[in-house]
DNA sequence: GACCAGGACCATT
DNA sequence: AATGGTCATGGT
């Protein structure tokens, strides 16, 4: 068995700019020659090439499932497009304008803990909380000659034993409690992260929702961005924007009743559909 | 300087 | 069930 720091993952149909950007992961870089980011406690770079991924590691892998999972790179975004509604140009012009998008399987915990940051905050901002987040506290890991320093995401473990000034200190705000109330969880064992998984989806998303910081929109971007659940649909404030504006000609809906649309509409990709639109209508121009 | 951000939660109606 | 206020912080 070969054992490398390099590999090329085969892909078809993967933008990876876009699935990096698009508001899922928040800890990845982009630098000159590539996208920097830790998967697993491992450092990865990656550079998109023809029909392919090139991947740089700072230690040798015997084997590459690690990565491939959370990239979902052997996905073939095509079969899940085909299970899209026939009939509806917004969301055929939100995938050609950003064809190439795919769903990532992020570690719950990180996946998690980083949208229990996210609400009403810009994507810029989750950026820069996650990033002192693991500047202070998560482990170091090591780089190739020449980078800076990177770091995984804090454990629940590490979490759990700050407080919640130490956190508020991350600029966190009100979300410190949150945060420091679901590590606390974790680590107490009233939720095991790996156990959601074999759940039904309105079961795993109940599980989700009695966390502290944890409500409807937050619990379905684990289940669709982490579990994989693929008919989680997130409404926030530009999915229920690009809703209203191409399906109710502008009139607001309760997130409630936006989700029951995107169930009868979208199909069983939905997740998928609500990535697409949330991209779309935050790229586009007007 | 006003307005908004990948919301959750609690108190009212 | 639906509305309104509150919670930090920083981008636009």
């Amino acid at each position: 068995m070969s054992c490398t720091c390099e590999t090329r993952l085969p892909v078809r149909d993967y933008d990876l700019e876009a699935t990096l950007t698009s508001g899922q992961v928040f800890a990845w870089e982009r630098m000159a020659d590539g996208w920097v980011g830790v998967v697993r406690g491992r450092w990865v770079k990656l550079r998109p090439a023809a029909e392919a991924i090139l991947v740089q590691t700072a230690q040798p892998q015997s084997e590459w499932s690690w990565l491939k999972e959370f990239l979902q790179s052997e996905l073939e975004l095509a079969t899940v497009l085909t299970t899209f509604p026939r009939e509806d140009p917004h969301l055929r012009a939100a995938v050609a304008a950003c064809r190439g998008l795919q769903l990532l399987r992020q570690e719950p915990w990180e996946c998690l803990a980083s949208f229990i940051l996210s609400s009403t905050k810009q994507i810029a901002q989750i950026r820069q909380i996650v990033r002192t987040l693991g500047e202070r506290y998560g482990e170091q890991v090591s780089v190739p000659a020449g980078h800076p320093p990177g770091f995984a995401f804090p454990t629940a473990q590490t979490v759990a034993n700050l407080t919640e000034g130490a956190l508020r200190e991350c600029k966190m705000g009100f979300r410190a409690p949150y945060l420091l109330g679901t590590a606390r969880r974790i680590v107490e064992g009233a939720l095991v992260p790996e156990s959601i998984r074999q759940l039904p989806l309105n079961e795993a998303r109940a599980n989700l929702m009695a966390l502290p910081g944890v409500g409807e929109k937050i619990a379905d971007c684990v289940l669709l961005f982490a579990y994989g659940f693929p008919t989680a649909f997130p409404v926030d404030v530009w999915v229920a924007r690009a809703l209203s504006r191409f399906y109710f000609r502008r009139n607001r809906l309760s997130p409630a009743r936006l989700r029951r649309f995107a169930d009868e509409h979208f199909g069983p990709n939905a997740g998928y559909a609500q990535q697409y639109l949330f991209h779309y209508i935050r790229t586009q121009p007007g």
